[in-house]
DNA sequence: ATCGACTATAGATAGTCGCT
DNA sequence: AGCGACTATCTATAGTCGAT
């Protein structure tokens, strides 16, 4: 369809005769039943908690962290400052994934100059007052994108070591995602952290996404 | 990356002139200085990003925890359904807390009822309108708001067991908090877990508050 | 299907005051 | 010093449409 420059006015505001308006009602906190809306939902609402979770560190100098784990065994989390020495425990443990790690960490290198030469539909994405500015945690897990937030969060902790500690949150809230990054991942890709016996607890780190399992 | 930089605006500040009221203003996210107002943020804060927490959980399915660590050693934490496992874990690994435990479960039940015959203004639970009810998880921790959260959350679990999930936000958000006892702890009180040697991590879980350390 | 963008509104919260 | 309540705002997000 042709988009109207300026006619974007919505056709049915003359329908005030609904009972309220069509956007958001009074929200009840309880299952979405909708498996496509409760989708919807997750990624609205985990996008939101991450970025309190984010705020609250930079306004208070707490270290905050927020975990999310699907049935699926999918995990998302958000860490302020994923400490380096999980990474590398949890690889220095796991050979297998040390050697993947080495070998995605290759492809990972080839596919970034994909990227910088493909620059996908690059429409404004700019102004992150009400445009979907994603953060880097936005992305969810996948081998690949673990593997670049590792690389990059390096990067940006190096930076940050000479910056003050206020301007993190600057950086975050900037950092441009990659759009056709986030649609190569569905909520439904399982990807189950290894069992542990009963009793026993870990906590795992990658990037600046951690799983946990109890 | 930086498409397309020409159309970004990027003036989340809009330096040109901050609306002169006295309430919200913008709010910068950066670290508040004052003392007293970054431990109010705090509080505020930690708060909403609890009850974000909680919403994900039950809107989705999922389970979501949060975790926020002082610079004193004090952590809060927020887990929807925290594994027994641990808590029994805990206990059993730590001599000296268990009978800490069993004393301070003697004088909390005593203490309970107290508060069943102070019965303070908080009667009228049904109306979650405007007014501010704090959830379980407001309480900091402490020895005494310890043992009454674990006791409260194993009675409320066998409510849930006969119930559906879906009201379990309902009875979180019903939960009469007992005011007086929200005072009782100071942000500054420091509560440090036990020390682990360098790589190592762990999870610890307390009642509805679980603490972890790196 | 999934996601981005938009809009209107419900909800979160920075200041402030008043108690304790 | 800390918390509760209030209020004026700012922010998050439910619903919706449209593009991929």
């Amino acid at each position: 369809m042709a988009k109207s420059p300026d006619n974007r006015i919505t056709n049915k505001d003359a329908e005030n005769g609904k009972k309220e308006s069509k956007s958001r009602r009074s929200v009840e906190i309880k299952k979405v039943e909708d498996k496509n809306k409760r989708h919807v939902t997750f990624s609205k609402r985990k996008r939101g908690l991450f970025n309190k979770t984010s705020e609250l560190s930079v306004l208070t100098g707490a270290e905050t962290a927020a975990i999310v784990v699907l049935n699926s065994g999918k995990v998302f989390c958000f860490v302020n400052h994923p400490p380096d020495a999980v990474i590398e425990c949890y690889f220095g443990h796991n050979a297998s994934l040390s050697a993947d790690y080495e070998k995605a960490s290759r492809l990972l290198k080839e596919e970034k100059i994909l990227k910088g030469g493909k620059k996908s539909k690059s429409n404004n994405n700019g102004g992150d007052e009400g445009g979907c500015t994603y953060g880097w945690w936005e992305r969810p897990i996948g081998m690949m994108s673990i593997l670049e937030e590792l690389e990059e969060y390096r990067e940006a902790m190096n930076k940050l070591k000479h910056n003050v500690e206020v301007r993190t949150n600057q950086l975050i809230r900037e950092t441009t995602p990659p759009d056709h990054f986030s649609s190569l991942l569905s909520m439904d890709d399982t990807w189950s952290p290894p069992k542990l016996s009963q009793g026993q607890g870990c906590i795992g780190c990658m990037g600046r996404e951690f799983y946990y399992f109890l």
